[in-house]
DNA sequence: TGGAATCAAATTATCTATAATCTTTGGAGA
DNA sequence: TCTCCAAAGATTATAGATAATTTGATTCCA
């Protein structure tokens, strides 16, 4: 038998902090303090640190020596950079695990963007849109790589909730078929280069409101 | 004033232990034993497990919780692996980078080459290599994508030293001039292909010894 | 006798508690 | 208003305690 939980507390603390940061309860800028943290988890400071670093080689938190540690900023900028990343990265998978995608895991995938478009909240659709992306690109059998790809969809993702707080709608993912059917015709190249088209479209831009201010809306497609 | 050195211990313990890793000082495999290393640095066991936790995020070290840290290992595919995403993400950035591209920005980048070809150890040309690398593609301006190559690049060398410990012989890199030519001429394009080609040129293959025993070498032109 | 299983001791990673060092902040004085 | 100094707060590091894993020897069974 086993303890109650696998993970070390350092690892357990980076997870439950990733994900507030992922969902925007940890805004950015926020300071991140250690002694505070440890109270919470009921822990000491030391794997509150380690977890620090953790965030910090995942792109999520920024750690200054000496002087703290913040929540991540991101600008217009840095979402564009994860995005252009994201659509070499991806690519790169998928065009190494085409060779060895199966009639199962497309069929995986086209379940998991079913699931997305059925999905009436941001958080389900986020789930499934991933599992969407990692299905398909999961058998290019480069751990390294996926590990990547992986740090840039939680970045990818706190920009999709930053920006579908409030006005959320379901769409049906036209590009999650598109990559589908040119794999299945054996379209590698194409089903490619949709992929990074897709991906990359996550761009930032102003959208009208009701109150006729314009507030900065992300259209994410990926 | 500063403090004699600026970096916290765990900083540098962390650049220390890399330089070994990179180095082939410790080989692949090797436990990193917290105590141990606390004891030759004369610090205590804490800053050294911050420093572990660093060197998994760069790739350099893997962690089994509860069951220590070793140094990674890198398999021929793994080996690939870095090659192919090098050449992703650095065709990437000098897409970004190309209109930035001043003349002085390319002369230096040319000079780099010079004392690489000059160069009579492996020690010195992997730096001048990494600064040509570097020069040419940091006008990208993506801070993100500049620390995702910078630590394929650290993973690179570490196959670099691995192959040519013993035998080491002086080469003139036409790719590197190669690129130049092109970015000059405006050919960014073209000049994308070279570098992408040129990188994922990082490839294990059996060569011949004096010997007569077939021995593993990597030729590296990345 | 060989081998598998078990248990205890030693080693090591992990965590807590405490001290030291640096940064920041607030106020006193010029 | 600006500068300087002191106190408070936070980060970093140390030392010691706890818990898990590994190792080695011993015992039991085939």
């Amino acid at each position: 038998m086993r303890s109650p939980s696998e993970d070390t507390i350092a690892v357990r603390i980076s997870k439950a902090l990733a994900e507030r940061i992922i969902a925007g309860t940890l805004e950015p800028g926020t300071r991140l303090r250690q002694d505070h943290v440890a109270a919470e988890f009921g822990a000491s400071h030391v794997p509150v640190r380690e977890a620090f670093r953790r965030l910090e080689a995942q792109g999520l938190a920024v750690s200054e020596p000496r002087r703290g540690v913040r929540v991540a900023a991101f600008s217009k900028a840095e979402v564009r950079e994860v995005a252009e990343m994201r659509a070499a990265l991806e690519e790169l998978a998928l065009r190494h695990a085409a060779p060895n995608l199966t009639a199962a895991i497309l069929d995986a995938a086209e379940e998991a963007t079913r699931a997305g478009d059925k999905s009436r909240d941001v958080g389900s659709w986020e789930a499934a849109n991933r599992a969407f992306h990692r299905t398909l690109l999961a058998p290019c059998n480069m751990p390294r790589l996926m590990a990547a790809i992986d740090d840039l969809h939680a970045a990818s993702a706190r920009f999709l909730f930053a920006a579908w707080r409030s006005d959320w709608e379901t769409r049906t993912d036209h590009d999650h078929l598109a990559i589908l059917a040119a794999l299945r015709q054996g379209e590698v190249d194409h089903a490619c280069s949709i992929l990074a088209r897709h991906v990359r479209a996550v761009t930032p831009r102003p959208v009208p409101t009701a109150s006729g201010v314009t507030r900065r809306l992300f259209v994410v497609d990926g």
